[in-house]
DNA sequence: CCACCTTCCGAACGATCGTTAGCCTCCCGA
DNA sequence: TCGGGAGGCTAACGATCGTTCGGAAGGTGG
């Protein structure tokens, strides 16, 4: 791929994330490469073609975030971790994180199914960490794993509208874990 | 207003968490409603009329269900109860919630400010369950509100896309109430 | 030096967009 | 009984949409 198809994808991502798919037009893309329209194709056949683009690489950077957790070691240390994974990915391509988790949506026929699969998949193998730690005795054993990992992927998936780079990204990641562990209670209502 | 009215911002309201405000034309507004699309303006001055209504629509419904949490007794079932209120708002006007969420930022103007102190005051009034229960030693006292608050306000912002009416709402909203107070982690491992 | 490939231009395409206009019909209250 | 508002029709408006096309510049490899 030619350096400027990839400068073309990456103001996809940024207005795509900003404005919408739809309301975002071609001419917008053209303008910020400042470019005529009709230009834009020489790179694409379409501009669908871009948001299955940008669509792809969300699911590829979740993915390979995912794959740096290590798949033995205490459970408790591989949530924090994939908190920690995943976060990272929103605060670092938030536009790209942004399309993925937002304007997927928008995808037709069998790129939108393609996507929900490997969307599905992604969160499947967010679950089975919260599977395991209750099968191991890691997390408790009366826990409803399907609804500890809803929750927990519900902050990582919302995260897009309030994370920003560069501000302890780690750190706020391991707050959510320390939370989702062991709870809000106070010692004293225990 | 009308009861024609009244079905037209239904049916915006439908349409839009459907396909997106940009993805919903006046056309399909008024095949909605079974009539020619220059119909519609004898109800409304313009699109955005409609996403501006829905949006303040949602806006009532959540305060409104926060209205109904008491401002006293045990702070836990105070925020029992505020989970609850708003996961029924979503599971019973889904589709006002869903524009509530995700839609409105496709409002402009002054709109869009008024809307967006709406939704500044909606989550503060959610943050100060927290903080008083740090306060008043019913939660713990060494707890950081501010991203307990984020958690439970992801969770509840986030439901739109996964919950479905008739499914025990308020159970669930009681399962992340006290995955929130106690943590997942195993009474062994404690 | 020539052939080719990439990239862009300028102009235009048909389609669809949100909105306006003039006119008609029906119903309800005075 | 009559006036008027509510609600709908058809037709058209200018704008903008995504896309296509023929041609031209510029660099690269043979």
């Amino acid at each position: 791929m030619s350096a400027r198809r990839a400068e073309l994808t990456r103001a996809a991502a940024r207005l795509f994330a900003e404005k919408g798919y739809h309301g975002t037009s071609i001419g917008d893309l053209a303008e910020a490469l400042g470019v005529q329209k009709g230009s834009l194709y020489a790179h694409i056949e379409s501009k669908a073609d871009l948001l299955w683009e940008v669509a792809r690489e969300g699911a590829d950077a979740f993915h390979a975030a995912l794959d740096a957790v290590p798949d033995e070691g205490p459970v408790v240390e591989r949530i924090r971790a994939a908190l920690r994974a995943h976060l990272r990915v929103v605060s670092e391509q938030l536009d790209v994180a942004t399309v993925f988790v937002r304007e997927w949506r928008y995808l037709e026929g069998e790129r939108r199914d393609a996507f929900l699969a490997e969307r599905r998949r992604y969160e499947e193998r967010f679950r089975a960490l919260f599977r395991e730690g209750r099968e191991l005795g890691e997390l408790r054993t009366d826990l409803d794993d399907g609804t500890a990992a809803l929750l927990a992927l519900s902050a990582a998936n919302w995260a897009y509208t309030w994370l920003r780079a560069g501000s302890g990204t780690d750190e706020l990641a391991d707050r959510f874990t320390a939370l989702l562990l062991d709870g809000m209670r106070g010692y004293a209502s225990r």
